[in-house]
DNA sequence: AATCATTAAAGAAATTTTTCTTTAATGAAA
DNA sequence: TTTCATTAAAGAAAAATTTCTTTAATGATT
């Protein structure tokens, strides 16, 4: 079948998973006063292909230089911007348990261009309760605030068991992406972005390496 | 250049970060009484390729039954198996923060077979203190206790900054398996595993898909 | 009992991503 | 000034992953 359509100019995945690494890396560099940086540097830093990382910043309007590199503040400047870091959104969080305070205290969010603007949650003991100064409401709540505030990302932290009502209710509410952190799999309509974050993914990962993967010898 | 050696029959990561949403979905469908399940339905639940499941799951001992689909329970116990969540592994975090502490008030990581025995930091206001029941100590009494109990695997939540400082100090405790939580990237012998599981790089692909790619039509 | 529709499984093809190769540029050293 | 070594960049090749195709099995329906 002839597909007339595709994702136009789609960066790969994989080159966006590393470039905040690429950039924090770049923000060190900035800090100690460093102004320009190799491709080779940052692959050795990275335990990756210098190719790779020549390859990932083509994708942007960095440039770099023959035997010199690339130049450390375009990289922060252009990678922030790139990656959306430079732009604040606002979010809702839904699920005010271990994780999702975990998130409403993470700084780092913050520094990469999401605003929690409010958290929800269905546990009297955290309604009202203002976490690391956002303020936790009863789900019920959100759709008024949801009218005010400018809002278009959610984000799932409550048990999977309870992740697809919650994403009916963002979708409901008009929300443009989701953020799921529970290994449920959510259905949403096609024009809604979802990215799942399962942390024990990444456990899995580490145990078949522990546990299956022979060494290469 | 003729390669001798290789990842001997390594499943590939893809596969294995798929798997816990399988589980999680059998899981469910276990509760609810159900025996048996179609690759189709598993591939509908995650918006994916069914022969992308049968392919995944040919990587364990699971087999099908034509026209029947496989069997939830087997699922359940072989990929709990497969996966490593069926037996324990234990585990210290250094840097009790916010997100260090959400790790430590997440109750699926014990589910999941991560058992984390004590965590560490510098802030004293947070040293001597209980965390879910997890005493943080401070970091330098890391070494003793490494000797006493059988810990594998180091999860570092420090800033960015200390990471390296963290990892060579695990390396040196003996660690095997490091599941780093900062977007720095650290430097460790061949034969430590490392796990990076930066947030931040989930934000940068909503994002991209947010501002900059265009939907298909 | 015969047909039909659904399914797992295996292999082929297509796609995506990474790594390798070549080229040209240029700062540093001789 | 000339040579040398390092680098970015572009394209080719290789490797990994996903999707498609075919086959065979079998429960359900007629």
């Amino acid at each position: 079948m002839v597909q007339y359509s595709k994702k136009i100019q789609g960066v790969p995945e994989p080159t966006i998973r590393r470039m905040p690494s690429y950039l924090a890396f770049a923000e060190g560099l900035l800090r100690k006063g460093q102004q320009f940086v190799s491709s080779t540097q940052i692959a050795n830093y990275m335990n990756i292909d210098p190719t790779q990382v020549t390859k990932d910043l083509s994708y942007t309007t960095i440039v770099g230089k023959t035997r010199v590199g690339y130049e450390v503040k375009a990289i922060v400047d252009v990678l922030s911007e790139f990656l959306g870091f430079s732009v604040m959104d606002n979010a809702f969080l839904v699920g005010a348990g271990s994780l999702g305070s975990a998130l409403l205290h993470d700084s780092g969010l913050n520094h990469f261009g999401l605003n929690i603007e409010a958290a929800f949650d269905v546990n009297p003991a955290t309604i009202g309760r203002k976490i690391n100064d956002v303020e936790v409401f009863h789900i019920d709540q959100f759709r008024d605030l949801a009218q005010e505030l400018n809002v278009i990302m959610g984000i799932i932290t409550v048990p999977a068991e309870n992740a697809q009502t919650v994403a009916d209710l963002m979708v409901a509410w008009g929300i443009k992406a989701i953020w799921n952190f529970t290994p449920a799999r959510i259905k949403v309509p096609d024009d809604i972005i979802v990215q799942n974050t399962t942390l024990y993914s990444n456990l899995a990962i580490i145990f078949n390496k522990l546990h299956h993967e022979r060494k290469e010898e």
